[in-house]
DNA sequence: GATTGCCATGACTTCTACTCATACCAGGTA
DNA sequence: TACCTGGTATGAGTAGAAGTCATGGCAATC
């Protein structure tokens, strides 16, 4: 039994697993049980002679092995999907570009992005998705998309360290906020600090276990009260213009808050710096991809 | 069903009987049975939709989905076996070309190309193999030979239509000669007339279907005479110097028989001019390949 | 200490992918 | 014409791969 082995299946499967980072997962996305893919990558592990997850509580992460392993199943799956392109007589990937965004480069830089790429290379046709930070990241390393604008937070730090490192460039750099309604006492000056911030009702995101909570304003040395939950940030800042509470903003959602709310920078309190980045897996970029890189560097000047 | 659907070991099937040109052969090859081959390639039809061999009495042969699909499943075996390679920790294929000549390059040009190459490039690692010419440009389309050697009779035209077509370089353009016993009555002259051949015995290779029968003058307006077949040259040469008849040998043979034979130019008939062709699929030719291909065109033009 | 969100595994079932034997088909030869 | 040869296809039977379900174990969190 060797790698030669091995099953499309199971390469298909493994990618996936890498890409959604629990064997749960994988399976609900496959339309398969969850021990079907323990099963598969089992069984991929025996042929292959090695480990290529390490079992960890919170999911699973890449060996060494799974990482050469998954580049390789993302080149054979590429191969694949050509073919099977080609045999429909369908035009090569040539001008596709596949983009990640993570939520708040959604209502702003990306929509902007994309339609100054229409208008300047309308050859290059993107699809994008949006995604969290660290699934974005996976979805690099799985080969699902080509580009990615992913957040990162002090210490800023490379974002990962499952295998070759992340090619990386710095869209915006600016400071996370508050939101809070106008009718609200700290309404009306020009900042807030951080002190204020105590006792205050919050409107958070989900919490689900380890992205951190989104909407509250981190470090504080309480527990915030969250008074309601909502993922979508214009439900959020709506429930901040009914005076239902304070949610965090990142900056570049700033400039489109309905009436009824002010945003507001917070002093006081340690850096919040709230980075976007531009992130690929391989040097260099096509040229699709290229195109669309600097059509988000352009939108990411105009815009801060 | 789709070509998704498609089994690592279907493809590995496919290949190999785009290589070996029948079932029978691929099957053999596997370690499989001809029925097993047959459904294997049976349900990658029906997986890929289309047929992808045309089947002729004397084998098969690629149909243009074939094409396509051989191309993909060439390059996702090569992903595999990096991947194998790597997860053993070996180097990669980086320095290495595969070779194919067919049988009368064997005796002086490739020795004297590798001889020439290992001093010139020893960081270059040539493995080579035999093969038919047909044999040969199918391991070229196949993928699993680089550079092949081939030959090519009147009139010369581009050996096969299966896919995109080969690049060429002609390495040496002489004609076939005869091989008689010193003892003979035609050894006295300086070339052989065509009309002296008839009526005499031959010493021929297997004339196993297809491959066209060597050793024996193409063209004769007779059913020939053979007395003994013999599929190796030095073996052919003794029986020549022995006095069991005539043989016909390629030019690049000629200064390397055993005493008790000479060598003749045929005068009188239509040209026998035999080509020996470097071949090879995509340009441009990876370095190794490259410096193996200079190496070759060196030997050819110092030997004639 | 209970709960939650993971992965692994035993028991069972279905379906895939072999083998063997045989049929079939086209060309070449007696 | 009939037969042989070298090829592919296919019916029948079987072993094993690859799913499902149900359950168990483990580590972190509340």
């Amino acid at each position: 039994m060797a790698i030669t082995d091995a099953s499309l299946v199971a390469l298909r499967v493994f990618r996936e697993v890498a890409e959604r980072g629990t064997f749960t997962a994988a399976a609900v996305a496959l339309g398969y049980t969850q021990s079907a893919v323990s099963r598969q990558i089992a069984t991929l592990e025996r042929a292959v002679g090695a480990d290529l997850l390490e079992r960890r509580h919170e999911g699973v992460r890449l060996t060494t092995a799974g990482q050469i392993v998954l580049r390789r199943a993302v080149a054979v799956a590429e191969q694949v999907e050509a073919a099977a392109r080609e045999l429909a007589g369908l035009p090569g990937a040539g001008g596709r570009v596949r983009l990640g965004w993570f939520t708040s480069a959604g209502t702003g830089l990306v929509p902007q992005a994309l339609a100054e790429l229409r208008r300047t290379h309308p050859a290059v046709t993107v699809t994008s998705r949006e995604g969290s930070t660290p699934a974005l990241i996976r979805a690099l390393r799985a080969g699902s998309v080509d580009l990615a604008v992913i957040a990162t937070e002090p210490p800023h730090r490379p974002p990962d360290t499952d295998g070759p490192p992340l090619r990386t460039r710095v869209l915006t750099d600016r400071s996370l906020m508050v939101a809070v309604p106008a009718t609200h006492p700290l309404a009306g000056g020009s900042f807030v600090d951080v002190a204020d911030l105590r006792g205050q009702e919050w409107i958070g995101g989900h919490s689900s276990g380890g992205e951190r909570l989104m909407g509250v304003w981190p470090g504080l040395d309480e527990r915030p009260v969250v008074a309601h939950v909502a993922r979508d940030w214009l439900a959020k800042l709506h429930l901040v213009a009914a005076g239902c509470g304070l949610t965090t903003i990142p900056p570049v959602l700033a400039g489109m808050v309905p009436a009824g709310v002010r945003v507001l920078p917070v002093r006081g309190g340690p850096d919040e710096g709230r980075r976007m980045t531009l992130a690929w897996l391989y040097d260099p970029l096509p040229a699709p991809a290229a195109r669309l890189a600097e059509a988000l560097e352009a939108a990411a000047a105009t815009g801060s």
